[in-house]
DNA sequence: GCGATTAATTTCAATTTGCGAAATAAAAAA
DNA sequence: TTTTTTATTTCGCAAATTGAAATTAATCGC
């Protein structure tokens, strides 16, 4: 390999590294994944979606039957015009099979799903409030997966890939764990440790990574090419898809919505700034004004989860001091949502995450004022939706990657999406 | 065309709509973009870049070649090891030439430059401090066009395509202004009319979107695929590249840096809106604040950029006040920028706009203030760089889309980046 | 019920694209 | 001068796609 620098008298113009996207999926797989997003599609469909000759379609897609990816649906197509009618097909199910694993501090859970991104199985697994070493995660991970494979009545073998988010940093090139809120230890290789003990790669991401693609995957996400998520939990996340593809920046430290500065010297946050969107928003923000506004009831025997819980149902029942925490945390929530539609201009805003059952986030008010705040020249209101979804989802969104990989790895052949 | 609606008794998983980069660029085009980014280019630099095989560099480029727009460099190579030596490649700049022109209130600007890239000459047009009409403003690009071309001692019949960045909303569905701080009118179609006049098509855009444009081209974006664009000028504007291309948001309304809200309930931002970052750093911001930091001086007398000037030639002299406002303007900056950081995670934010001669914005406080304010769990430092760039700079950017609609034109045939 | 019409799919013969391997070219090194 | 090295070209070949025509399977009008 001779990399002798290239001639360069004259500098040139226009960008010098290449984009990602250098190499598109091979039409075959293309042909597999539209397959796979239509749920049903008849040939010509594919012909005209991917604007290839119908010639083109009837061998890929023969290739893919005879290779047991697809097959033909023989349920008679409903009411058809004239003509011929068209023949649907399907991704074969029962090629694969792959696991979803949300691991969080209350408890794990998992799904399991077929090539399709059918759930065929869910399982939990509690899990003591406290941070552990690598390998009892790790151990874990192991038990929820032969928990959700026995749910579904099947064996390890039949499991291709799992996906894991966790609540922590994940350095996408080399794999490791740099930091998660579970974990004792940092830079932990959590894939290559697993791979000694289960028989399926790893892909491992940030949780509110995992939301977001469960989003791009299952959820709304899934008819706009951008749109961005959300989460309020422990702290406050975001992840973004820009044409189709999870955003990660370049560092890959994650999109951290909960540490912009909403307020210029303003209230303390737990990562030593101040005026960060989470010291308004986060647990500890509204739990240290809790002992404030509730003094008559005994704050201090609660664990901060249970104080929140208190919390709100006093402002529910009309504690105005209770209820004024969790309006002033809308408004500041309103504040860091505006900020988001100005700078990145998205289609779509689904706010998500456990504290969502706190109705205070999601309410009109926050709504209506987080529009105010964006109603500038005229730009077009965002569409936002507020989802409460369980941990499920977010294991379900952990399929993605392992989809992905399984896809390219099985169909594919070069790079992909996602 | 028969869009009966697709066979849809599952759903399916995964994204529905297509993203772009649908069809890449066929590979002559590659190679041309390849050679023209690289300046100079031997075969073996193509063949290895671009990863195709000799065979087809060899016949993608004799074909460009005999289409007439590569050649071969004469100068024999510098020194070269052993074999034979390579030969070098480059574009033949008089293949066509686009002009590229910023408009603004005190003057417009125009480069004029051949399919290279290379600046063969410039021109600029004082104009009278206020809105005109759509016709007044088409017979001030043409008349600068006409001044630029005899600057390169051309004739009109020579340019393929020009481009302009206007301070204003384009939206690039339509191609319509949709307002624009140099018109009276609103909703114009600029393109349409010029094309009446003038015998090339126009492309327009936004200015800041044209300044990043030209670091994406020319300037320091040219490595990086990834980077975002701050510029201070009249307001607060930004410009981002993601993945090689601009990014435009989904309304196309523009990244709305300058009304991202720093403070709840801050200072009066000239959109209506409270506590927006522009409310803070806009000339508008510093001069309501200098009739009180001034009251000795005749403040009165001046127009806004005068006054400005005052303010900072006082500032750089040692008046206290003064030189408060410029700091806490610098202050609120580093939060901006910080808020950029914290959700985009660029590898690189360069900072441009003339109100980069007021030193303030980017001094050594500004940028430590704002790697402070980032400086959360194990995040690297953003690179900042200001550019203190002049307007033809601006209106070299706006040659890109005209050089990339051409190359699309000529060369490709398929769409491709931005 | 029967041909006409319509639409989906397949067949088949190009055409295009890109590649591997061998050949050729042009220089430096021995 | 011969060998070595690297760049480029030549020459089929293999794979990917396509357009056009043929085939299939339905509905429609009568």
């Amino acid at each position: 390999m001779n990399y002798s620098s290239n001639i360069r008298t004259k500098s040139g113009c226009g960008p010098l590294l290449a984009g990602d996207s250098a190499r598109l999926p091979a039409l075959r797989q293309q042909v597999f994944e539209y397959v796979r997003s239509s749920g049903h599609a008849a040939r010509a469909d594919i012909t005209r979606e991917l604007n290839i000759s119908g010639a083109s379609t009837t061998s890929l897609t023969a290739d893919l039957i005879a290779s047991g990816f697809l097959r033909e649906v023989d349920e008679p197509d409903r009411e058809h015009g004239r003509g011929r009618p068209r023949v649907a097909l399907e991704v074969v199910p029962d090629s694969s099979y792959v696991i979803g694993i949300k691991l969080s501090f209350k408890q794990h859970s998992a799904v399991l799903c077929d090539f399709a991104g059918n759930v065929l199985a869910t399982a939990i697994l509690p899990t003591k409030n406290k941070r552990s070493s690598e390998d009892v995660l790790i151990e874990q991970i192991i038990a929820l997966c032969h928990r959700v494979i026995k749910a579904a009545g099947m064996s390890e073998q039949d499991i291709a890939a799992v996906g894991v988010g966790i609540p922590g940093i994940v350095d996408q090139a080399s794999g490791r764990i740099r930091w998660c809120s579970l974990l004792q230890d940092t830079n932990v290789d959590l894939a290559s440790s697993f791979a000694t003990k289960f028989n399926a790669p790893l892909f491992l991401d940030n949780d509110t990574n995992m939301l977001t693609l469960a989003e791009l995957w299952f959820g709304v996400g899934r008819d706009k090419t951008d749109f961005a998520v959300v989460t309020i939990e422990n702290g406050v996340g975001m992840g973004l898809v820009l044409n189709n593809r999870l955003y990660r920046g370049t560092h890959g430290v994650g999109l951290e919505l909960g540490h912009t500065k909403v307020q210029l010297d303003g209230a303390l946050c737990r990562c030593g700034q101040r005026g960060c969107l989470e010291a308004y928003l986060g647990d500890y923000a509204l739990t240290r004004e809790a002992g404030t506004a509730l003094d008559h009831e005994d704050t201090t025997q609660k664990d901060n989860e249970e104080l929140l819980d208190l919390l709100f149902e006093k402002a529910k029942s009309g504690h105005e001091a209770a209820e004024t925490i969790f309006r002033r945390a809308g408004r500041y929530l309103s504040v860091g949502l505006s900020n988001v539609v100005q700078l990145f201009d998205p289609p779509l805003i689904i706010i998500s995450g456990d504290r969502m059952r706190f109705d205070y986030f999601h309410s009109d008010e926050v709504l209506a004022e987080m529009q105010k705040l964006t109603l500038s020249n005229s730009r077009q209101p965002c569409q936002i939706e507020a989802h409460t979804w369980d941990d499920v989802v977010w294991a379900r969104g952990a399929t993605v990657p392992a989809l992905v990989a399984l896809t390219d790895r099985l169909i594919g052949g070069l790079g992909t999406q996602t």
